[in-house]
DNA sequence: ATGTATGCAAAACATTTGCACCTGG
DNA sequence: CCAGGTGCAAATGTTTTGCATACAT
């Protein structure tokens, strides 16, 4: 992602966008908030205030740069999106995420809709776990 | 569900208990959000303030009598919980939610998680679909 | 009687919005 | 220059909480 993709997709490239990208590229998490977006933007004084963060976080998911993902958790995270399909292990102890596809479940899902005679719009599949690292402490 | 239940569960029987359980019981969604147990209840001309029903909902669901349910929508869904575990469709137009039970998904779920050496604790699927009865408006 | 539950009003908290000012192209 | 973007403060909407009163057993 640079600014001739941001201009393609009728976004003006500005300090904050260019900021807030930056920080996902940049961290080892794939996965932040809108807050952890912040707190990494304070940490490198490139501080933008939330409001913003939660804008430009909106207009990147309509651009279909981002992806808004929803653990049950008080608050939303945002990941890049790459264009691959997948969905997610969270972990319920430290709240690390792995990604995960599987072409069976996805066809399953085709099937079960076709029964009830819907169209799938999209799907989240999201499997709640101890992952190995917690599993051991 | 009866008052002995309640009781069993070690909550008393009370009457914001009672017509919330009610609540539940007779209506016609089996998907109901606090707020939509608030106006079942004021329809009924027997009024619970919110917070009451919050705790209680909360209440229910530590005690395994409800579910809480997270669609991705502004507020939490609650189903009476029959100890069935099944996943659901969600209609984007028109809200309504079908549930389904698929063993393979599950099955692959499991599989899925012994590979990365997890152990699931819970999970949720959630198809978001135009359903039947949208697509043909 | 007494520990729980309720009602009310207020708090909490993530997210959104109104509006005046700034900025990218 | 000017539409679009940003910053700030205030609003929103759902869910939670503190506290005094009422209730179940």
């Amino acid at each position: 992602m640079n600014s001739g993709d941001l201009k393609d997709l009728g976004l003006k490239i500005t300090k904050p966008r260019m900021k807030i990208l930056k920080a996902f590229e940049t961290s080892k998490k794939r996965h932040l908030s809108a807050d952890s977006v912040f707190e990494i933007l304070v940490k490198s004084g490139e501080d933008v205030p939330l409001a913003t963060i939660y804008r430009v976080l909106n207009q990147f998911e309509s651009a279909g740069i981002i992806k808004r993902l929803n653990f049950n958790q008080d608050q939303f995270l945002y990941e890049l999106d790459d264009g691959q399909h997948h969905d997610h292990l969270i972990c319920v102890k430290c709240g690390c995420v792995e990604e995960f596809f599987d072409d069976l479940i996805e066809q399953r899902q085709e099937e079960i809709a076709k029964e009830k005679g819907s169209d799938i719009v999209d799907h989240s599949l999201c499997i709640y776990v101890t992952c190995i690292k917690c599993k051991t402490n």
